[in-house]
DNA sequence: TATAGACGTGCAAACGCTTGCGGAAGAACT
DNA sequence: AGTTCTTCCGCAAGCGTTTGCACGTCTATA
């Protein structure tokens, strides 16, 4: 009791042809007599023939899918992601093969093993956030699986990349905190060795300078994003010489614990303090004193131009513009965008 | 400049030995000599040679990928609940091929096609909202591909499936209230027709009666999850004519705007007015008025909990426990849990 | 010394499909 | 009638691996 799926062969055998005009006839293929054609297609239908996949992957040595890693799939931003990916994957004919680092570095080589040995036809990675050695990525290059990064860049040159620059974006909150009349701001920023705390930094002081405020380091904390620290961090703020009426905070979350820190020390929430934040997640619709703006990253879009431009890359890669000699990498940065929420 | 990847072949040829012992050698078979084990493991490392697992996929008709689909990834429970497949199928050596049907039976259709033309091992789908007809899963039985259904279960017998019981968790939510002095307690419940809406009420009912509150349906209301509706149903509880000190809401999110509809009407949260919800989802930790409590579903064991029935199935059918004659279907029901929120 | 076992290795088929090439048959030309 | 095209189809190789089987060559046993 077998029960074995159709195979081309049995068609073949069935209809006593040969194999090769099975494979060609449901092809399509011009130099098949019509007849033949239609007979091998209808009892194709009949057996519901299906090809085997994985015997053409293996043999033409392509199997239309591409392999995601990122960090954490449960958090909202890698979500997003992971939506707009799978959406642009299968607009292009493309699986998704996934996998999550936890952001661990052995992990993240695991994965990578294990895409490679899939033989997956291209790679996604939104790199972990302790990860400093990129060997594991050079590895790649061996095999010829393009990559393309995103969000979390590594700091290699000749890359492939997307990513949202949060310069802008800040300039962004910074001059519509100034257009409403702030004149001191105050920034909690994340991690400091953090690449994304350095863009928001810069795109602090670019604005402040431009908008002729002077650039005062005390106003700017770094947190390392726990509620504690946070909490630390917005006290010290609000009790500094010069204390700020608005803070732009690191993110969402660490807004939504600033607010919580600013009402317990009594103080009214976009009227004695504003707040202005990154990630516009949905939740700060829900909370009694959202942010007053967030500067939207785009995860979805992030994700589906990372995906398109990979699809690219492959396309290119079987028109034989092989061998990444004449190599031209794609940097491809959206601009972030600040967004206003209803002061409802 | 080709640069192929070294095969099996190719160690072969270097060796001047056949490829049967190659293999042999590096799957450390017995009846190969240590001397050319060795010496084959060693020339392997130097070439790096990796095993083609496509070729190994189709020479085995095992491809150690098992396909999931969801309706959306970037939903929190979902997104919580791909975590939970990831890591267990990692676990278990299995990738995770990934598809979202966006709640369109159509996709889902289509996904389950790319599925099996990937070949994959195993399906583990939580069904569209709007699938009706389950005849593009019974397809499937044929070629003897093990589905395992989550959360979202269709209505045919014979399946296996990993569900969270509401039922219980409403129970333990009304006896909480109950305890805290709650004696008329109301309901804003999801869409008519959703089973998770069914199983909410049944635990309604059932809680209500054992503590000798009798069922008053009017304290009962359904609603389509917007905003508008919730809001309506809200107001319209807390004016009538028994007004409820408690509300158990569908979900976190339904909570979160009932919360601002009852502050709305100048109503203290926690004092003139109590919530209860479902998810549990991390957002209640930062809104300044969180509900009192959640039931927990646990997405994340339950994605979990389903790989891992699903992985042993694969076993089972490995082990020539062929053909689903003597089955015993897996309906593995996690318990929902009431979590308590720090009144902080 | 013949013989059975152990040990180590190679042959070849099989998995399902694609594709370059060659060949047979007929049609259309000179 | 002979030549050249088309048109249609089959042969067979090849993709990289695994694995049942047979074939040696020793060593230990009778």
């Amino acid at each position: 009791m077998k029960n074995q799926l159709p195979t081309i062969k049995e068609i073949a055998k069935q209809l006593n042809i040969s194999v090769s005009t099975v494979s060609r006839a449901l092809h399509d293929h011009k130099s098949i007599g019509l007849r033949t054609k239609t007979r091998v297609q209808e009892l194709a239908r009949q057996l519901q023939y299906e090809p085997n996949q994985t015997a053409i992957f293996f043999q033409q040595g392509k199997t239309f899918t591409i392999g995601v890693i990122l960090p954490e799939l449960s958090e909202a931003f890698f979500s997003a992601a992971i939506s707009g990916i799978e959406d642009a994957a299968h607009k292009g004919n493309y699986t998704v093969l996934l996998g999550q680092s936890h952001d661990s570095v052995d992990k993240e080589k695991q994965l990578i093993e294990t895409m490679k040995k899939h033989r997956v036809d291209g790679l996604l990675i939104s790199i972990s956030k302790n990860t400093n050695d990129y060997s594991h990525f050079e590895a790649l290059r061996r095999y010829n699986i393009p990559i393309v990064f995103f969000d979390r860049i590594p700091k290699i040159p000749n890359i492939h990349y997307v990513a949202c620059n949060m310069v802008n974006g800040t300039v962004q909150a910074i001059n519509f905190l100034f257009t409403k009349g702030h004149r001191i701001i105050g920034m909690i920023n994340g991690p400091e060795k953090l690449p994304a705390t350095k863009e928001r930094l810069d795109g602090y002081i670019q604005a402040m300078t431009k908008s002729r405020l002077k650039y005062d380091p005390a106003l700017v904390l770094n947190c390392d994003l726990t509620t504690e620290s946070v909490c630390a961090a917005t006290e010290k703020l609000l009790t500094g010489k010069r204390r700020p009426t608005a803070i732009v905070t690191f993110n969402d979350y660490v807004a939504l614990d600033a607010v919580q820190q600013a009402r317990k020390m009594k103080l009214k929430i976009n009227k004695d303090i504003c707040f202005v934040s990154y990630a516009n997640l949905p939740l700060t619709n829900y909370t009694a004193f959202p942010p007053m703006a967030s500067v939207e990253q785009f995860p979805y879009q992030q994700g589906q131009k990372a995906t398109e431009t990979l699809i690219e890359l492959l396309q290119q890669k079987s028109n034989g513009d092989a061998d990444n000699s004449n190599a031209t990498y794609y940097k491809i940065i959206l601009e972030s965008q600040l967004v206003l929420h209803d002061g409802k």
